[in-house]
DNA sequence: TGACGTCTGTGCGCTACCACACATATAGGG
DNA sequence: CCCTATATGTGTGGTAGCGCACAGACGTCA
């Protein structure tokens, strides 16, 4: 096609920001974009360093993490390929004090943070959509810091395992208890009690790093609805069909 | 002065997203703005309903919360006169799921939502600006969070105390129990242990809803060093001295 | 096959915090 | 002045989750 240098991101990009640019737009940031893999436990950006390239995932999932002095983390930040990962650079700051690690292996499209702060200076539809996106990332902060502060760990957990579904498009994937607690700031043991009782219930199956989503709909119910909230925003923020449909 | 409906913000804007604008800048948004009074529990927007108008505090403070079903709530951001109240408007959406109240009385400058989202579409210095403190303000919320997960009520208090003193300028405050625990999102019989506590070190002086700051860098010690991290960016964010001194 | 490292399950005491229930202080209006 | 609203102080359980301490399960590599 017309791409120099990409191939099979022909015409609807799988990332849902960059899915709902014109695609003469679109097609000019292409050309300073790269597909990489996102290898699992890949860290794009650590605490306090500099942040290089920023991330359109186009499959796969990648955590921001904040860490507490004593070693313990909280998952302050969940993005899929409906996001993109270096908002930081989008808002004119040049490092985080997060931490951001690929949580389930995948792809994206990488560009240089200066080439991207560039592109977003001029009033195109990117920093436009940017601003909408960190709206909804935003919500999606502050509905899991109600959701840290006040619901129990089963729910919360419930929760996770939802929202990682919808990003990774999977019913199945692989962590570890102890990967798990560092998401939701509880211990290990923590962990184990609560997906012992969801693994009762016949909502997941969990056995030796590959947890399995049985029941959904379950799981919702279990959940606190800050799963929907954040699920709505993130819905209402991304008319992903219409879009779709006009790029065809 | 040069100033057609406003007096008193004649050089140098007492909020400090607008001291950063070029003087042009400011005086032309000077023109669509009006300065009204903050009055203690005064409710700029609830949640889920439209965003009518924006404000920039110019003292007084206003707080961010988040409701959660059986109408528990927790602050989940502080706005003094460092910030801007309806950030959401910036970021192309006309509703918030947030309560913003006034928690301590002063005044701000007002604009019209429609106007304003106009006057961030043209790229000038505004919308820079306000990316800028949208990347505070994420930062906030996310240290927030970390503190009400991990640390004791005594901590997250004196973390509280130390935020609104510094966006008041003020060691003195009128607040009862029941409205810090809605802030801290714990019990009010919570709130009077930990205020107990921080009284017997001599930190504070707190009787019938007249909370006094005694003693500022003992509370630092007390509190994590969330407040340090929330500080530090918003410092970091806003030059005040230089940018105040080009405007003199 | 065995030895070792990494995960997983579980139990026990402890603490912070919650839920509820009062007793007291204070302000402010009739 | 009293009377009542509202704010404050305190006590008594209950419980979720922590810290610690192991015991089994499983993979892997020699």
């Amino acid at each position: 096609m017309q791409m120099p240098l990409l191939k099979n991101h022909s015409v609807v990009p799988a990332n849902r920001i960059l899915a709902t640019l014109p695609k003469k737009e679109y097609q000019r940031l292409l050309r300073s974009m790269e597909e990489i893999p996102l290898l699992f436990e890949k860290i794009l950006y650590k605490p306090g360093g500099l942040i290089l390239d920023v991330y359109f995932p186009t499959s796969g999932i990648v955590s921001l993490l904040a860490a507490v002095e004593d070693r313990a983390t909280l998952e302050v930040g969940l993005v899929g390929r409906e996001g993109m990962v270096g908002l930081p650079v989008f808002m004119e700051v040049k490092t985080s004090r997060n931490l951001a690690v690929v949580q389930g292996a995948g792809s994206a499209l990488r560009m240089k943070a200066k080439i991207f702060a560039k592109e977003c200076q001029d009033g195109g539809s990117l920093p436009r959509m940017l601003r909408r996106y960190s709206h909804s990332l935003l919500t999606q902060i502050s509905q899991t810091a109600v959701c840290n502060r006040f619901h129990p760990i089963d729910a919360r957990l419930a929760r996770w395992l939802l929202m990682t579904r919808d990003r990774m498009g999977s019913d199945e994937f692989q962590l570890t208890q102890e990967f798990l607690s560092n998401m939701l700031g509880v211990r290990r043991e923590g962990v184990n009690k609560a997906a012992g009782t969801l693994q009762q219930k016949q909502l997941i199956n969990y056995s030796r790093g590959t947890l399995t989503i049985l029941n959904g709909t379950g799981l919702e119910a279990i959940a606190c609805n800050c799963y929907g909230i954040i699920r709505e925003e993130y819905d209402a923020l991304l008319p992903e069909k219409a879009r779709v449909k006009t790029l065809h």
